[in-house]
DNA sequence: CGATATAACGGAAAAATTCCCCTTTATGAA
DNA sequence: TTCATAAAGGGGAATTTTTCCGTTATATCG
């Protein structure tokens, strides 16, 4: 789908304040209520917007700890992948899954509430997944920049 | 601040879909709609929501390009660390960046357009920062899960 | 057992979304 | 240039949702 200039900067403002009332939009683009809701009613259909949420500050949970580990399988046959794909889909604690190039990792982002729930995380749920030969993990100290917008040039 | 079972269905149900009409909410919850709507502004009001947003998918905008990358400082003084995270919070194609633990790295993650921008953006503006050392970039071959859910437990 | 605080309820007012039909602007072929 | 057609924008009314009351129920503690 192509996207002009009006497309773009509604997204920004969308993936900034999504309850920005729709009035206000159109008032900050000089249009009307009417273009802006069909814009965004294409979004909506398109999938171009996915969802919406609301965003939680880790910092006021007071048990959020955040950890990457790169996961290396033994095999890197398309099934192994993809079989380690959908276990992760139903494992909440990995919040962002990634296939990695070079070495052919998986890159996760785990939430956890402390340092022995992600003991039993990993050493309980995540090295039971079929063909996971290492994983190696990194915690976060400090969440300097975390933001869901997807910037459009 | 202290979350009772009620906050914590509530939250994931707003981490899900945030445009869930509080009616709804309230009848799934075995509620109204008022007490419903007072616990959302308590959230509001004390940060744990931060705020609501529109989630794009980048697979429906053919131009998106999401790298991994560590970013090595050659100072780990506080005030490098700390004006690396300043400088780090304009550049729209940085994400998300965590100070990690281990080897006093940054981790970023980066969307751009293709390849060509990637290496506009690493060598002009992520080396130009002041300090950096090293930067080992990881390219990401295949989104397999991205949720913007912390799961309370 | 009161007294007080906290949470839940129900309805009315305000605001936002949604839907309708109409007007304007752009596009392209004769 | 001009007309036909399509695409985008506009305005207002109906619907839905949010917001804001006053009131009632439930729990907690001296």
């Amino acid at each position: 789908m192509k996207l002009d200039d009006t497309d773009k900067k509604l997204l920004a403002i969308l993936q900034e304040d999504s309850k920005t009332p729709i009035k206000d939009i159109a008032s900050r683009l000089n249009l009307t209520k009417t273009p802006i809701y069909e814009r965004i009613k294409r979004y909506e259909q398109e999938g171009i917007i996915s969802k919406y949420v609301g965003v939680l500050d880790p910092s006021k949970l007071d048990t959020v700890m955040v950890v990457f580990c790169s996961v290396s399988l033994e095999s890197q046959k398309l099934d192994a992948l993809e079989s380690f794909d959908k276990a992760v889909a139903d494992i909440p604690e990995v919040v962002e899954c990634y296939l990695m190039g070079g070495a052919n990792d998986f890159l996760l982002k785990v939430v956890v509430k402390d340092l022995q729930a992600y003991h039993t995380f990993s050493s309980g749920k995540l090295a039971a997944l079929p063909n996971v030969s290492q994983i190696k993990s990194t915690f976060v100290l400090n969440e300097v920049k975390r933001s869901t917008v997807i910037p459009i040039f």
